[in-house]
RNA sequence: GCCAAGGUGGCAGAGUCCGGCCUAACGCGUCUGCCUGCAGAGCAGAUCACCGCCGGUUCAAAUCCGGCCCUUGGCUCCA
């Protein structure tokens, strides 16, 4: 069974065939420093995570570079607010970044390379694209001459002469063509730069403007492009050439066309031979500001999105849709990605809980279940081969999910293997492949939360079976009111939160 | 204007590349039954789509071809 990815270079799904046999060199284009992350960031980065772990699945070592872009105008503009100069309110947005990463239960990328550190081989690429032609130097800026890069368009598909200028108006006259871009910009960050992005609460454009931070070059001080970056850092890291290239649909013109160009100017060598796009989240009446909901605009901040949320919920609600497809958060979706993960989660608990109570050489022996097992694994691998198809991957972890409660609610005696099987199938896939935490890890604090609600409800069994109900079920209720669903079985209540 | 992606049930959202297992998946919602002191969870089942419109190709089309209508995004910073 081969994978297959659709690619944006070739506007095709085709077969993946990486560059190494056993090894996937993979690049994702990641956040400025200038703003917290939100829910759109966080979508690209659970699909990009989902493809990192298929690739592992499926036996690929992946090399996985995401970079940090910590030279920027909006930076600037930010200090006073979040830091006190350019590089601390970089350093405070990467520390948030990675901390919500880790909450997300994203696997570790190899490298996070930065702008600042990798200044030397951005003037180095630059001097190249100078010396073959592909770019020139205008008042101590350099610029890249689109029309001297034949393929120019060829990822967005465009024409160079359909093109609109690139860059600010002013930027225009030191150059020979329109849509040439910067490689490299002379001097700081001017006031009026920084007046565009500043908040309120941060410090005066003039007094911002004086941490900006400038690198010596040969045409003089000044500051990277925000293009060349990119092919910086990725050449350094991964190669001239190498197989995957991640980012959100909205880069695609200019931001990956002109890593396209600059890279492969500079090497005369391909640069990434598969162009993933990761479409964009939407949030309902988005297009009226108005109209968003206050508590759907205070969820869009990744940090909020995740303690109300928390990760599973998150990754069901962005694995709902395909990863190149749009999708549009609301109340409704993000309630029914809880609805699946709980539905999920509930069915492996209780997988777990059956598997514990029966002798394990036990001959019992459930057909349906055994073969739903293997269905199961077998859709999941077809789905995913299928260019991450993460939608049906989910459906058929969840025809597992409905395959046990079948088992343990028609079963007086379990089918031990069975069950194992389901387990580590929801272990295999939804764990290892998908990145859900099964079961979370169960820290101090929640053990004795565990304890205190055991004897609440030992206390509440003994006025059911006193006939009390008035009083057991204002102790269910209580214990609702602090988040705990008390569920009562024949064999005993259980309970979750 | 140019480029791109879409229009599938009450909602959400796969399937379209490789036409027939699609009488359209998974889930949410609604309803019925089982279970249950009640509720929840779960199970069984039901409800709900002729897949934007028109035409064509084919034994066969949501899936291929042509035309039309509509929506969204990118072309300025953006995952």
């Amino acid at each position: 069974m081969t994978l297959r990815v659709s690619n944006t270079l070739t506007g095709e799904t085709e077969p993946f065939e990486p560059l190494n046999d056993d090894q996937v060199l993979l690049y994702l284009c990641g956040l400025t420093t200038s703003d917290p992350a939100h829910l759109g960031h966080a979508r690209t980065w659970v699909h990009t995570d989902i493809v990192h772990r298929w690739l592992e699945h499926v036996g690929y070592d992946v090399r996985h570079v995401e970079n940090f872009t910590d030279v920027n105008e909006k930076i600037v503009a930010r200090v006073g607010e979040d830091g006190d100069s350019e590089a601390e309110v970089a350093r405070n947005y990467i520390e948030s970044f990675l901390s919500h990463m880790r909450a997300l239960n994203l696997k570790r990328v190899d490298v996070y390379p930065r702008v600042t550190e990798h200044v030397p081989e951005i003037i180095e690429m630059i001097e190249a694209l100078i010396e073959q032609g592909y770019a020139y130097e205008s008042n101590g800026s350099v610029y890249f001459d689109v029309t001297t890069f034949d393929e120019y368009g060829k990822l967005s598909n465009q024409q160079v002469d359909e093109m609109e200028a690139q860059g600010p108006e002013d930027e225009r006259a030191e150059k020979r063509h329109p849509q040439d871009f910067a490689l490299w910009k002379a001097g700081g960050v001017g006031p009026e730069e920084i007046e565009e992005h500043r908040h309120e609460e941060a410090a005066p454009a003039e007094e911002a403007a004086e941490t900006a931070m400038t690198f010596d070059s040969p045409w003089g001080e000044g500051r990277p492009g925000w293009h060349i970056e990119c092919s910086a850092m990725s050449t350094t890291h991964l190669g001239e050439t190498f197989d995957v290239h991640v980012a959100g649909r909205d880069l695609v013109f200019p931001h990956n066309e002109n890593e396209v160009a600059q890279s492969e100017a500079t090497t005369g060598q391909q640069f990434a031979r598969y162009w993933l796009h990761t479409g964009m989240l939407r949030v309902e009446g988005d297009e009226d500001e108005e109209k968003m909901s206050s508590s759907l605009q205070n969820y869009f901040a990744l940090e909020n999105a995740l303690e109300e949320f928390g990760p599973d919920v998150l990754r069901t609600f962005f694995m709902s849709a395909v990863y190149d497809a749009d999708q549009t958060f609301s109340e409704d979706a993000i309630q029914e990605a809880g609805e699946r993960w709980e539905r999920l989660e509930r069915a492996y608990e209780r997988a777990v809980e059956a598997a514990d109570d029966v002798d394990a050489h036990t001959t019992v022996e459930d057909a349906d279940l055994r073969t739903t097992i293997e269905e199961t694994r077998e859709a999941f691998a077809t789905a995913m081969n299928d260019d991450f198809n993460t939608r049906e991957a989910l459906a058929a972890l969840l025809d597992l999910a409905s395959a046990v409660h079948r088992h343990v609610d028609d079963h007086d005696e379990y089918d031990y293997q069975g069950l194992a099987g389901a387990i580590e199938a929801f272990e295999d896939l939804g764990g290892d492949a998908l990145g859900f935490t099964f079961g979370g890890e169960a820290d101090g604090t929640v053990q004795l939360a565990d304890e205190l609600i055991e004897l609440v409800l030992e206390v509440r069994e003994e006025e059911r079976e006193a006939g009390n109900y008035d009083r057991a079920d204002e102790l269910r209720d209580r214990l609702g009111d602090f988040g705990v669903t008390v569920e009562d079985s024949d064999d005993g209540p259980a309970y979750r939160y």
